[in-house]
DNA sequence: AATTCGGGGAT
DNA sequence: ATCCCAGAATT
């Protein structure tokens, strides 16, 4: 299709950025380091739930070598509650490869910044532009809310290959002047004038050139199909206190949801389950229950993007054992405090304490 | 192309 | 409850 006012439109929303962009953390800095962790941070995640982390984290490693070398559990402490933990992981391994094979440089091109674990299109075009100026898309659910509604696009945005579509229009509106600017002021006008549901088209910079507005129902767009189903899991979650008031934890996995995380046990429950949970829990352990010190310590819902927990909390008093499973081991509170957890296991511990 | 990965805030 | 957020990796 032909977009006639190009020109206008990014000049017009690059100055209303100008003005009225936000102050935040990540906008007093160019240093391509800093700018990659702002943009994994903010991956599906609110700004102002980066924030606090955005500053721990750069405290904690001001460097590309600092956070290279930190230890994993360190690195995923710092990450603790901010949730998709594969992001922290991946971004070290990247910043790994950039110290090893770039000398510590951040590529500079999309070509070898791309192939950095954890960085796609997104990230990258947002790197590139915002700390090397340059001339690049960053595509994200904001830049297609709007840009659906500024160029009337009603292509479905939870398609894939819809996303090359909003691609090559940014590259052709882009403001090379200010790369970086006109990316974050897409993504600014999106957050803060061109919301989801009741979009503020009156205090709009760019309403005259949107063509949503002119049909008058800028609301519904972007069209977005598909809506995931949810599905429930049940666990009895056994904390186990030992004679020296220690307390069971087991490390997870390291793939899969929650890698590498701590956790009190957790056993599911399945209908086709012969055996009691707790004869379960004292199998997988070998180990004994000597009391039930409390059966209803805490039961609730944790429910993730994909499925929902449904967590009954059981107190056990137990005998210590000598062979315990592998990466499970009775810690004091102290020392489970300094491993990383989830929300849900945070939520027990503090019960706890 | 569809699923898997967290968690929280807005509606 | 539902949506969706400065998405990427995996299948």
């Amino acid at each position: 299709m032909k977009y006639p006012y190009i020109r206008e439109f990014s000049s017009t929303l690059v100055n209303w950025y100008y003005k009225e962009k936000r102050d935040l953390p990540w906008r007093h800095t160019t240093d391509p380091y800093k700018i990659w962790v702002s943009e994994v941070m903010l991956q599906q995640t609110r700004v102002d739930t980066v924030i606090p982390y955005y500053h721990r984290f750069i405290n904690k490693y001001p460097t590309l070598e600092s956070l290279a070398y930190a230890p994993q559990e360190e690195l995923l402490k710092m990450w603790e509650g901010l949730g998709y933990y594969s992001r922290a992981r991946n971004l070290q391994t990247g910043v790994r490869e950039v110290v090893e094979k770039y000398n510590s440089k951040v590529p500079n091109n999309r070509h070898d910044i791309t192939k950095l674990k954890g960085v796609g299109p997104y990230t990258a075009g947002a790197i590139l532009s915002i700390a090397y100026n340059e001339p690049e898309h960053a595509v994200d659910g904001n830049v297609m809310r709007v840009l659906s509604r500024v160029l009337h696009i009603k292509e479905d945005i939870a398609l894939p290959k819809t996303k090359k579509v909003f691609e090559e229009a940014v590259t052709q509106l882009i403001f090379k002047k200010d790369p970086g600017s006109f990316n974050q002021a897409l993504m600014d006008l999106g957050a803060q004038i061109c919301t989801p549901t009741s979009p503020k088209c009156l205090l709009c910079p760019v309403r005259e050139y949107c063509l949503a507005f002119q049909e008058g129902k800028p609301e519904e767009l972007p069209i977005k199909s598909k809506k995931q189903k949810n599905k429930k899991i049940k666990y009895d979650i056994y904390i186990a206190i030992d004679e020296d008031g220690k307390y069971l934890l087991q490390k997870r996995p390291s793939e899969g949801l929650l890698a590498n995380m701590w956790e009190f046990p957790m056993i599911e429950i399945e209908k086709e389950n012969i055996l009691k949970s707790y004869e379960i829990f004292q199998k997988s352990y070998d180990l004994n229950i000597t009391d039930f010190l409390n059966d209803q310590l805490l039961k609730f819902k944790h429910v993730f993007s994909h499925l929902t927990w449904e967590m009954d909390c059981h107190l056990v008093q137990v005998q210590k054992t000598s062979k315990l499973p592998k990466d499970s081991n009775f810690y004091s509170i102290d020392e489970i405090t300094k491993l990383p957890m989830s929300v849900p296991m945070l939520r027990i511990l503090n019960i706890l304490k």
